[in-house]
DNA sequence: TTTAATGCAAATACTTTGCAGGAAA
DNA sequence: TTTCCTGCAAAGTATTTGCATTAAA
C-alpha cells in the first residue's frame, strides 16, 4: 500500500529539502509564488501540518512567535537565544550528538528529531548588564 | 540600585514558584482570579514577558500552540512529543545533565535555561503504524 | 507632582476551517 | 462518478497595544 501524496505536499517538501534552512509559512508561501508555483497559503499550512506529522519536516517556535519549518534530512541546528536582544545564534554542531545513544536505546519512544534551545544572555548583553549594575 | 518590581510581577512569579509545573497564560490568569487576586489578563502577559526576559521564568511552546510558563527554579522538564496522538510524555531527569559542562564553559553565552524536546512516535502509535503498513 | 502600573477593549498576527470549484482516480 | 485537493475568504485564538485611570514614589 502506497501513501497518497498530493502535489502540493511534494512542492513544499522539495522546496524545504533544497532550502537547507528554517523558514516560516508566510515566507515559504512567498518564495513558492516567486518561483511561479500556484499554491495558496492555506494549502501551504495544510502541507506543513501533514509533512510534520509524517516526520518529514521539523517545526520550532521562533522567538518572535512564528513556527519555523525545515526538512528533517537537513542537519539539525540548535540556537543560543538572547532573552535581551532577541538575537539567535546558530549552533551548527549538535552538542548532544552521540551523547545520548544509550539513553535513546532505553526509550520505547521512536524519535524522529529533537529541538535543543538555550536561553540567556549573549556576550554583548552580558556586558551591558554588568555596566547597568555597576 | 534595586530593580523595580511591580506587585503584579511578584504575584505572578510567586504563583509560578509554588506551582512547580508549567501553565499557560489564560489558566494562570484564571487561577489567580480564583485565589481572589485582582489582575487583568493583559497584566499577566506583561508580567510573564518581563519575568522571562529576566530569566526568572521559562517559556516553551506546547503542541497546541500556547506558550507554557514555569519558574526557572523549578526542576527542568523535557518531553517526548508524539507527532501522531499529540501526547506529551514528561522526562523528569534531564538526559544531558552534566554531559555538557565542558561545552558550556567554552561558550561566552550565559545560559539561564534550555529546552529539549523530542518528537516522534509513542509506543502505541508505533504499533498502529506497523499495523497500518502490514 | 510626576512617573509608572493597570485594566479594558480594540487591534494584531498567525493559523485553521467552511465551502464551492476543480483535479484526479 | 466519486473522492480528495485546492484556493479564497471568513473565523478562531493567542498575544499585544492604546489609552484613560489609578496607584506608587
Amino acid at each position: 500500500m502506497s501513501i497518497r501524496q498530493p502535489s502540493s505536499h511534494k512542492t513544499v517538501f522539495n522546496f524545504l529539502k533544497q532550502l537547507r534552512r528554517e523558514i516560516d509559512a508566510q515566507d515559504l508561501y512567498l518564495e513558492l509564488q516567486r518561483r511561479g508555483k500556484k499554491i495558496g497559503l492555506a494549502t501551504v499550512y495544510r502541507a506543513l501540518k501533514t509533512l510534520h506529522k509524517q516526520g518529514s519536516i521539523q517545526e520550532r517556535m521562533s522567538t518572535n512567535g512564528k513556527s519555523l519549518y525545515s526538512a528533517t534530512s537537513f542537519h539539525q541546528q540548535h540556537h543560543l537565544n538572547c532573552l535581551n536582544c532577541q538575537r539567535s545564534i546558530v549552533i551548527d554542531n549538535c552538542p548532544i550528538n552521540g551523547k545520548l545513544d544509550r539513553w535513546f536505546q532505553s526509550q520505547k519512544f521512536k524519535v524522529y528529531y529533537h529541538t535543543l534551545e538555550f536561553f540567556g544572555l549573549c556576550t554583548d548583553c552580558q556586558e551591558q548588564e554588568a555596566f547597568r549594575q555597576s
